[in-house]
DNA sequence: TCCTTTAATTTACCCTGTAAACTTATATTG
DNA sequence: CAATATAAGTTTACAGGGTAAATTAAAGGA
């Protein structure tokens, strides 16, 4: 049905596109699956993708922006959903963990692949600025309460690098057996959040 | 020259190719060197490489394995040279970070990278091993000291996954510019220890 | 010397991503 | 309303990619 296309019919294609390509994806991992794969999927030729999006690499992006999206809806409604600062904080680092772990192929396509030129992707840019804004909002919200003391962005930064690294771990399955994952979770943000307590920044030592 | 081929040259030979691939997939990463490149850096014909290593994958595989190799040495050495738990502990901690920031290639082809299958390579699993029993024993370290309280296994992972989580996210280029990575280190490195500490474990709370 | 064995190369194949040519069906225009 | 232009979608074609199979060449044993 040539000459017409409305845009949102271009936006419902991509979506249905980009949701066989999110399941194949996962299933397999990007590299494995093939845009004649996801041609026989929906069911068009081979390069009827390629009028919705410039190459492979492009419907990637849109796979990972998709996920930011959804990951920072998580984020926001947790933060919103919570009062007071600390139940905020553990709503937001919940609802941070409770995705990853729903969504382990999606998460790691986000964080896990460094996929150079992603700063040519807006949209990407724009879903993973929200669910940084939130966390940095979080962490503003301990610091501004007392709770703990430092830097806000820092203190973010802090609680973010320790979750993923341990999110990563696990869905790499490189951590130890005898480690139960959520207990190292919880226990490294305790632990952050105690050694950041007032009380606790008295007496300081050194690191690497 | 047939007929000949001892086990020294095999190995001589691997290591030459481990040598070229280790360099080529840091300059543009494993799925962009190809076969034939790697043929020619050595100056020999496509399918040569394929009499010392099964297909591609046992070639990365090879590369992982020695970067794991240089990595369990260069903390077994910081292990060893310091002395007094504290010590060591920074120590191990300083020579990990050191050994990522110098090869960051090599440490994303290892942690990054989750190659399935990875137990079939016994070289690469012995290695990743030694470097996890020095951490595990610099944890230890400082639990016997009576510097921190909790399980060795578990202090060791927390402090693994935070320096991991920064350090991957700084090298995929996702911290905040405003941060300084070297501080986000420091910091978390130092709060986790603290929010160990007898007396800080006094009174709790709660996390995801 | 000739034959066997094996390192190395050459050739060949099938699979990718995607450019380019082609086909088909509508919307516009005379 | 017929002719044409235009755009959606398909088919064809091609330049690489990994690697199997066939081929060549060199060295030791008979």
């Amino acid at each position: 049905m040539p000459r017409a296309l409305s845009p949102a019919e271009v936006e419902a294609f991509r979506e249905r596109l980009c949701t066989a390509a999110e399941r194949l994806f996962a299933e397999h991992g990007p590299q494995a699956v093939t845009m004649r794969q996801l041609a026989v999927a929906l069911g068009v030729s081979p390069m009827t993708p390629y009028r919705y999006f410039r190459d492979k690499d492009d419907i990637l992006a849109a796979v990972r922006a998709s996920g930011f999206e959804r990951f920072a809806i998580a984020l926001e409604t947790a933060y919103r959903a919570a009062d007071g600062p600390r139940e905020r904080s553990l709503a937001v680092g919940r609802a941070y963990v409770g995705f990853a772990l729903k969504n382990p192929d999606a998460y790691r396509l986000m964080f896990d692949l460094s996929q150079p030129g992603e700063a040519d992707y807006p949209e990407l840019v724009a879903a993973s600025r929200r669910a940084r804004d939130i966390m940095a909002g979080q962490a503003a919200g301990l610091v501004e309460a007392g709770l703990i003391e430092g830097d806000p962005e820092l203190v973010s930064h802090m609680l973010w690098a320790a979750l993923h690294g341990g999110l990563v771990l696990q869905l790499a399955g490189k951590l130890s057996p005898a480690i139960d994952p959520s207990a190292l979770r919880r226990g490294t943000f305790e632990a952050i959040i105690r050694g950041l307590t007032p009380a606790a920044m008295a007496g300081r030592v050194q690191a690497p």
